[in-house]
DNA sequence: CACTATATATCGCACCACGATATATCGTCA
DNA sequence: TGACGATATATCGTGGTGCGATATATAGTG
């Protein structure tokens, strides 16, 4: 049997999937996709991919690269590099926090 | 000035917030969005927390006491523990991933 | 030649985050 | 006592967006 667990909605922002995904070097969408799916376990479809990738270029955290064939790669700009940065350490500073908490009540 | 890095959505789900507040005792509502505040520096309006408290109370996430005064406390079941602990564990695994990732790239 | 993988794009629905607003009680200080 | 801020819960409306489904096209492979 799967799903011994009952799912706790998403599990990250489809956003810093992907800055995280570029933080790697440049990627086209689909191996955005395939990259997320292998590193977190969880499918990145297109729908929340190319919207998400256009959200981000628009406010600058990525940067779209020339196209070589069909693929439209994108690279994480500066701002992106460091607001990945800023929003993983405190991601892990809270999920420090909450093992911490959670080790201590259940034993 | 405020805001050196923009916005990148949402810090983390509003449920796993809740639950991590929880893990340290049970809590009211109004304790929890203290507490949250407090621990992440976002606040947590009613509006999201008390829509995620009920879709919590009904997933069997989280359980309600007896009322005492005004206060409606709520307490974390075992199967809420494990799925924080769960979702808790991937994310650090992934925010270190990332921020490995990133240091190698920013220098 | 058929089928699968690669690659991007878009639509639509449903969910939900969240500010705003409402209501009520309690403590306290003038 | 009356005003005010803190405590406490509840609900509504809207915008944002996650995500499955679908479409289209090309490249590779048996």
């Amino acid at each position: 049997m799967v799903t011994p667990v009952p799912e706790l909605g998403r599990f990250a922002e489809p956003a810093l999937l992907i800055l995280v995904s570029l933080s790697d070097g440049p990627k086209h969408g689909y191996a955005i996709m395939a990259d997320v799916e292998a590193g977190t376990g969880r499918p990145l479809g297109p729908g929340t991919l190319y919207a998400a990738l256009a959200r981000l270029e628009e406010r600058g955290l990525i940067e779209a690269l020339a196209p070589v064939e069909r693929r439209r790669p994108y690279r994480l700009t500066a701002v992106g590099a460091t607001a990945a940065t800023e929003q993983l350490r405190e991601l892990s500073e809270f999920a420090q926090l909450g093992l911490r908490r959670l080790s201590r009540t259940t034993g």
